[in-house]
DNA sequence: GAGTACATGTAATTAGTTACATGATTGA
DNA sequence: TCAATCATGTAACTAATTACATGTACTC
């Protein structure tokens, strides 16, 4: 599927940007909640991506010697990406989550053990939900206009606070089950 | 980290499966949510489990001849699966998301261009989320019993559903933005 | 008899993670 | 001068997908 290329391409497509940089956009707010790669994957990307043709790079000198490698994207580049990015897929099936699949198999645990999961779970996820909050507060009190990479980074962090928000509600929903059941609805507690 | 071992054990740990039984536990309405592997990724991690003491098979002919693999969990097995499945993870800080990307990128596209993939995600997240509410609804009516795998079957295709829900409100966001700007908040549109 | 489901495997490739490896620049 | 950050790469391994390959059983 190559999404890795595509979003490298698109990060070049808004400016030139050494591999570094491109590492530090996977690591920032914005991207690293619905993508990441470690520069281990990017360099070798990086060179694939030149042999294709769709992305150049110049040698720059920062400082007194070091050599860093500043890419910019082709009209090859452009072309492929945008074709990419216009091309409407099928919603994926599967969106793998491990503590989904322990929540699976939660009848291997005791009540008590699995509490004990979900109270950390939640944490975690409040907290990220806040920060996201906050980010979204911060940084977009007013709607960005369109045909900015602004519009982009609004409306996946605002997705990402709905995600995180649903989860929390999801995981406050199971600690309900497990400590009272569903109201109205009398549980058989078997052990 | 093993994630696809501790799903197969997982499995197993329910009733003995072939291979193909659990392949099909991956395709199933409840798992395929959220986990998924081919049988080529399967078979070879049988092979694997076996080696590792994990699980034992015993062969089982159906009908004249059809030579099929039954696997059960060893003691072994049981103790490191349930090691994994009490184990207090952090969450993750990516969930990859293609459509998410693309979004992050939309600024590459016309608003027509955008829109259009906008609504065909919308159709699909609906179907999907309507298709789960159904499931939901026929399905556990009543609340399951604690210490039974339709207890874990309920848990997560109640997330299924709040996950799609929000999805496709997010989508509604998106569009409703792309179509009229915020309420109350004049868009610049350039164009 | 045909088509679908059951059943199991390998090969080749792509994707992703963790570890190894090195060195320059900047700011406290 | 020390630590953090900038900067680039490879190696080894694990995870996952797509394609190749084969054969049986069941139901219409």
């Amino acid at each position: 599927m190559r999404n890795l290329k595509y979003a490298i391409l698109g990060l070049v497509n808004r400016e030139p940007m050494t591999g570094y940089d491109i590492k530090k956009a996977f690591d920032s707010r914005g991207l690293t909640n619905f993508w990441h790669a470690e520069h281990s994957q990017i360099y070798p990307e990086m060179k694939k991506l030149v042999a294709e043709g769709l992305v150049e790079y110049e040698t720059v000198i920062r400082g007194e010697k070091l050599e860093t490698k500043l890419y910019r994207i082709t009209p090859a580049g452009k072309k492929d990406f945008h074709d990419w990015l216009r091309d409407d897929v099928e919603i994926e099936r599967t969106y793998k989550d491990v503590f989904r699949l322990r929540t699976f198999f939660n009848e291997s645990l005791s009540q008590e053990e699995y509490l004990k999961l979900l109270r950390s779970q939640l944490m975690q996820h409040r907290q990220k939900r806040d920060m996201l909050r906050f980010y979204l507060e911060t940084d977009f009190s007013t709607l960005p206009r369109f045909k900015t990479k602004q519009m982009g980074d609004y409306l996946v962090l605002d997705g990402a606070v709905r995600r995180e928000t649903t989860y929390v509600e999801w995981l406050e929903h199971c600690i309900d089950v497990f400590e009272n059941g569903t109201p109205g609805e009398p549980v058989d507690l078997i052990e």
